[in-house]
DNA sequence: ATATCATCCGTACCATGGTACAGAGTCAAT
DNA sequence: ATTGACTCTGTACCATGGTACGGATGATAT
């Protein structure tokens, strides 16, 4: 471990070649080393862009996947930055994982609706799950 | 209700009017009424859009959100397929839900190992909370 | 009735997050 | 030593999700 190409890592992720090289653009990844002209990665990296992958699938930006990435390495940071900044991020997928909780609820009550009747999918409003309070009751 | 502007409308939502006609061209929204020249809301308008925004926050896309406000208002569609297409997304949801999981735990983890020490810090990486399984122990 | 504001439609432009070349260099196997 | 697969830098292009005009028309308040 230590010879993977950027084809390999590419692979390895899941994505385009160009894309990795899109993210040392943007300072995602790190410089990586030079085994002559060509970069090689570790398995690291290939975890910090499956990290990007999923993160973004959970509506992170490239700029606040940055940020969490950094949490821990960037230099000059107290522990007390590191600290308040974590624990906002946390209250951040927290609510995240609320409103997730009541699309969830909605979606199930949709479901129900239709195991019941097809009159009342048409009153159904999959939309109010974020100003009602639903219940779902099978 | 019933006599909302687009102006009033975006007010109400927290987007711009630009951003309520362009969600207009993507059928996002029905075809307002009009009264006279100009498109007139109404309060569900709002709702939508307020769920829209949530969505895109969550990873959604505006085609998924397009096919996750019409499971239900879709006509020719049976019963069974909104049911499947419901659970689907359920699915889905819940993924999210546990992938926020483990980026929370991932993060709790760090801001344990700032409780305990600096040096701690140095050796986390946050990325790895989708290739471990981790315990935060504070 | 007229000034001021909101709305109309259309088109152009913008940021984000890639994706796709072109043309050159490199590496490994035969 | 040459073929083929991979990589290099750089630039151009693309889709998504808006945002920002411009010029015209409609509404409302005095």
């Amino acid at each position: 471990m230590e010879k993977i190409t950027i084809g390999k890592l590419a692979e390895m992720a899941g994505v385009g070649v160009e894309t990795v090289r899109f993210y040392q653009r943007k300072e995602l990844l790190r410089e990586p080393k030079l085994n002559g002209a060509f970069r090689t990665y570790s398995e690291e990296d290939a975890e910090k862009i499956i990290f990007i992958k999923k993160a973004q699938e959970l509506g992170f930006s490239l700029a606040e996947i940055k940020e969490l990435l950094e949490l821990n390495t960037k230099p000059r940071t107290t522990c007390a930055t590191v600290k308040q900044k974590t624990l906002s991020k946390i209250k951040e997928i927290e609510e995240k994982i609320s409103d997730l909780n009541k699309m969830k609820n909605s979606l199930e009550k949709l479901s129900c609706a239709c195991d019941a009747s097809q009159d009342q999918i048409k009153q159904f409003k999959v939309q109010e799950c974020f100003s009602q309070g639903l219940n779902c009751k099978c």
